[in-house]
RNA sequence: GCGAAUAUAGCUUAAUUGGUAAAGUUCCUGACUUCCAAUCAGGAGACAUCGGUUCGAUUCCGAUUAUUCGCUCCA
């Protein structure tokens, strides 16, 4: 199957069988937001406990909360959230390449600066040793000339950038004739203000006063509460915080399905450590962390370690996790050693201590931290892409016939099991199956099912990622037994009814996974 | 955001050089059926949205929205 190809069976089939579905779908949908559907959900909740109980049930030095989406704007600016990702950007439609509005213009700036500065050169050669700067600045024409113009430029430029006025700045570049560098042309779009944070208004009242922006990354909301964890719940370094909550960012270009959305689900887990033991905390995360993949079952070529080549301003070391998505290799999960960057720079902006005294050193400081972050709504794109397969197997004939089947992990699977009566039309078979169901449901997720023929009804689960379908046929009323059929290897096993409960809890179960 | 392409039923795809549309599959009802997408009978379901040209638009034109690809962006 060609690339392409099986990226678009695998968008249509998380719409056809209830994954994933367009957000406001009747509306022509919003442009990269998607909403999770019956099964959809219960693969996204089974993908957020696992790694819950990962993070925070098998480390006794790692505990959860879970922070608001609405956080004081002040949070933004210490992150550098505010300062770094707030640009007015313009594209030239000669080349369509994307500048700053603002850079075009401070290099239009020195290039008068540039003249100026020609000048003075040429006067300094001309007078030699007599040569006053001073004076020859604030006397010459075509000096003044310029560095009025210089004066002017700039003034008109701050007070673009402080009003945001992006009309002002289109018409700088209009009116200065300032190309594009590529293309020569002076053809702009109009220049619009792109800031990655969504915002919204707190209270009613209009204006930059309750202006709040909607949280870019969870990461924030564990930093600010460091103290509060620390001390409610007696933590002593190295210790964890983990959380799962939404995050939102208003990407220039989101797509690819829900591999880039604007509102999407992170799972991150901040550990706070000794300065100078990030290398070795650092390693043991990377490692941890591609453990918790590969215990799910999927074969280990499909991920790969990225080390990012250029840090971030806050990072001393940085890898990502990559999945082979349909579309490629792509980031799945971040590791970062953020230093004690975020944690100092709350400290200076709030100026509240955020330090950990440590007894042994007899000292305090601020704790450096390690971070691992994966985006939920790809781990979830990850799972479905590696687990939808095409299989030739025979059919009732035994000729070749094309199953479609979702292998994800039993223990990730919306449904755990199906129960399905042979026949509908005989009630004995359907009211034991029904009493089974019953039986079954108190311990995992189970379907019931009687419409169509059983080898249709085995090929809808298959389709819905199902790993165990029970059947109750003639034999089950006579002893009490009931076939197992596994959805990998289509076998079947005929257990006791009392069986069955333990056998498929046991294949289902996360606790494997964990240990 | 720029450029290009695309948009027909839940899904996959036809046809209409401008006269409101076909099929497979799915879904619903019933019959039948003793293990891997059976069969029979009946039924439901679509031209993305808005505007223009026209006697008449799903078809032509424009805008919008969405999707895909390339470029760009991704702290």
């Amino acid at each position: 199957m060609a690339q392409d190809d099986k990226f678009k069976k695998l968008v249509s089939h998380c719409k056809e069988y209830g994954f994933i579905f367009q957000s406001s779908e009747v509306y022509d949908g919003l442009s990269a937001v998607y909403d999770y559907g019956p099964y959809g959900v219960e693969l996204k909740n089974n993908i957020k406990k696992y790694w819950w109980d990962s993070m925070v049930q098998m480390h006794e030095n790692i505990v959860g909360i879970d922070a608001a989406i609405f956080m004081h704007p002040k949070t933004w600016k210490a992150s550098g959230h505010v300062d770094a990702f707030s640009d007015p950007l313009v594209d030239n439609k000669g080349s369509n390449k994307r500048y700053r509005a603002d850079q075009l213009i401070e290099g239009y700036m020195d290039k008068i600066e540039g003249k100026i500065n020609k000048e003075i050169t040429k006067a300094k050669k001309r007078f030699g040793d007599a040569f006053n700067e001073e004076e020859f600045r604030a006397t010459n024409g075509r000096v003044l000339d310029n560095a009025k113009k210089h004066e002017a430029v700039r003034l008109r430029l701050a007070a673009a950038m402080t009003n945001e006025d992006m009309a002002d700045l289109k018409a700088m570049l209009e009116e200065y004739k300032i190309n594009c560098p590529v293309s020569g042309s002076n053809d702009w779009t109009d220049v619009r203000m792109f800031n990655l944070m969504f915002y919204t208004q707190l209270g009613n009242v209009a204006g930059e006063e309750g202006k709040l922006y909607l949280r870019p990354e969870t990461a924030q909301g564990i930093f600010v509460n460091f103290l509060n964890v620390q001390k409610t719940t007696r933590q002593k370094l190295p210790f964890g915080i983990a959380q799962i909550g939404k995050a939102f960012r208003n990407e220039i270009v989101a797509r690819q399905f829900i591999f880039r959305m604007r509102e999407f689900e992170q799972m991150e887990m901040q550990f706070f450590i000794k300065p100078g033991t990030q290398k070795e905390w650092y390693a043991y995360w990377k490692e941890y962390r591609l453990k918790w993949h590969t215990a799910l079952g999927t074969a280990p070529e499909k991920f790969r370690f990225h080390d990012h080549d250029n840090l971030a301003f806050y990072a001393d070391a940085a890898v990502d996790i990559e999945f082979e998505f349909p579309f490629g290799f792509k980031e799945l999960e971040g590791i970062h050693s953020r230093t004690n960057h975020d944690l100092s720079s709350h400290q200076e902006l709030s100026g509240r201590k955020l330090q950990y005294f440590d007894p042994q050193e007899n000292e305090s400081y601020v704790p450096y931290v390690v971070e691992t972050s994966i985006g939920c709504d790809r781990m979830f794109l990850a799972m479905m892409s590696n687990a939808l397969q095409e299989e030739t197997v025979p059919d009732a004939k035994g000729k070749d016939s094309t199953r479609i089947v979702l292998k994800l992990p039993p223990a990730l699977a919306p449904n755990k099991c199906a129960i399905l009566p042979l026949l509908k039309n005989k009630e004995e078979l359907t009211t034991k199956a029904r009493e089974v169901f019953n039986k079954l449901k108190i311990h995992f997720k189970c379907q019931y099912d009687e419409k169509d023929a059983i080898g249709r009804r085995y090929r809808r689960q298959d389709a819905i990622g199902t790993p165990y379908c029970v059947t109750i046929d003639f034999d089950t009323l006579e002893d009490n037994t009931v076939t197992i059929r596994d959805r990998d290897t289509l076998e079947q096993i005929r257990v006791s009814i009392d069986e069955v409960a333990e056998i498929v809890s046991k294949k289902v179960d996360m606790k494997h996974l964990l240990a």
